[in-house]
DNA sequence: TGCGGCATCTTGACAGTGGTAAGTTGTCAG
DNA sequence: CTGACAACTTACCACTGTCAAGATGCCGCA
C-alpha cells in the first residue's frame, strides 16, 4: 500500500467507508462506532471528521453506494432477461432479494434510521433519498408489462408499489431470519422466493381484481 | 398517583416501559436513552436495572408486549371479518399494516436490532421471537381460503411467505416514508394499501402462477 | 412494640461514544 | 526557501450503558 504508510493516508475516505462496511457486517449499522473504524484504518479517532461532518454523514455516503449498486445489479438483471417484459420484471424482483442476500452491509444501510432521515440540505440534492433509480426502474418494467399484457391494466402505480413492497418485504423477512425458522424454507430460501414472485407474477397474469 | 411519590416507586417496570415507548415515538428506539428514559420517570440513572438486567432487555420487553397488542388486533379484525375466509384474510392484513401506523412505537421496536437477536436464553423460552401466535394465525386463514377455494390449492406456505412479505413489506415502506413521496398516495395510504391487498388477494383467486 | 432481612432505589465510578477546538505535520505553489 | 493550506493528532466535553457500594423504606417475626 504505498499511500498508506505516508502521514496524509492518500485515501482516507475510502478506507473509511471499506472498513466500515466490514464493521457493519459484523456488528450492524447500529453497533458501528466511528472510533472503532478510526482505529482499523489505523488513523486517529478525530480524523474522520476531515471527510464526513458527521457519522450519520459516513453513513449515507455507504448507502448512496449501495443504491447504485443495487440499481446497477437491477440493470443487469433486467438485461440479461432478454426482451420478454416478464421476465424482465422478474429479474428486477430477485436482484432486489439477491442483493439484500448478498450485500447484507449495504442492504442494512438502507433501513438504517440515519438513511430515513434525509441529510444535510446540501448533499440531498445530489443524494436521492427515496431510490429513484430503482423505482423508475420498476415502475417502467410494469409499463412495460402492462403494454405487452403480462400485467393487467390497472392503475400502475398500485402493481408497482404492491410488488416493491412484496420484494422489500421478501428480502427484509429473509434478512431477519424469522424465514430460516420455516422447515421448508431452510431447503432453499432462493428458490422460495423465486416461486413466491412467480406465484405473484403470475396470479396477475389473468385478472385485474382491484376494486378501486 | 398514590405510589409515585414514596421512595418505593410502585410499579416502576409499567412507568419505565411507558415513558421508554414515548421516548421511542419521538426519537425511535435508535435514539432511545435508558438514562433518558428514567429521568422522565423522576428515578435515578441505576433504577432500571433492578428491572431490567439490560437496555436490550427492556427493549425486548416493549416487542414481546407489541406482538401480544398485533395479535390481539389481528385476532378482533379476524373476528370483525365475519365468515368469509377472503374477507378474514384481508382483515388479517390491513391490521397488520394498520397497526403499523397506529403504533409506529411499538413496531419500530420489532425490527430493532435489539429484537433480532435473541434474548437470554432463559427468556426465550417464555417469549416467541417469530411472531408465532401471527404467522399461524396467517397460515390458518390461509388454509381456510384455499379449502374453501378462495385461494389456490397451491403450496400454503408459499402463499402465506407471499402475504406476510407483502403485508410487512407495505408496512415498512410505509411506516419509512417513501410512499409519501409518490404522488397519487398522499390522497389516501390506507385506501392504497386495500387497493393493493385487495389486488394480491383478487389476483390469486383464479390462476396457479407457481412453477415450483 | 422493636428488630432483622430484603427488595428497591441512590450515589459514584468506569470505559466507551460522538463531536469540537487547538495544535502539529506534511505537501505544494510561489 | 518560505508561507499557506489541507490532513492529521492530541486534548477535551457531554453523554451513554453498566457495575459496585451505600442508603432507604417495607414486611414478617419475636
Amino acid at each position: 500500500m504505498s499511500a498508506t504508510d505516508t502521514y496524509h493516508h492518500g485515501d482516507l475516505r475510502r478506507a473509511l467507508l471499506d472498513t466500515a462496511l466490514v464493521l457493519i457486517g459484523k456488528k450492524g449499522v447500529a453497533g458501528l462506532s466511528l472510533r472503532e473504524v478510526a482505529a482499523g484504518v489505523g488513523v486517529s479517532h478525530a480524523a474522520p471528521y476531515h471527510h464526513f461532518a458527521d457519522k450519520t454523514a459516513l453513513i449515507h455516503a455507504l448507502g448512496n453506494e449501495g443504491m447504485e449498486l443495487l440499481d446497477a445489479h437491477m440493470a443487469s438483471a433486467e438485461k440479461a432477461a432478454g426482451d420478454d417484459p416478464r421476465a424482465r420484471l422478474l429479474g428486477i424482483g430477485m436482484a432486489y432479494v439477491a442483493f439484500a442476500v448478498q450485500h447484507p452491509e449495504y442492504y442494512a444501510t438502507f433501513s438504517s434510521p440515519e438513511m430515513q432521515t434525509p441529510p444535510s440540505a446540501k448533499e440531498a440534492a445530489a443524494s436521492d433519498r427515496t431510490p429513484g433509480g430503482t423505482w423508475v426502474r420498476l415502475f417502467n418494467a410494469v409499463l412495460a408489462c402492462q403494454a405487452s399484457g403480462d400485467l393487467p391494466a390497472g392503475d400502475p402505480m398500485v402493481l408497482a408499489v404492491y410488488l416493491w413492497s412484496l420484494v422489500h418485504g421478501l428480502a427484509e423477512l429473509w434478512r431477519a431470519g424469522p424465514l430460516e425458522q420455516l422447515p421448508q424454507a431452510s431447503e432453499g430460501l432462493e428458490a422460495l422466493a423465486i416461486q413466491v414472485l412467480n406465484a405473484a407474477l403470475g396470479a396477475m397474469h389473468t385478472t385485474e381484481g382491484s376494486q378501486g
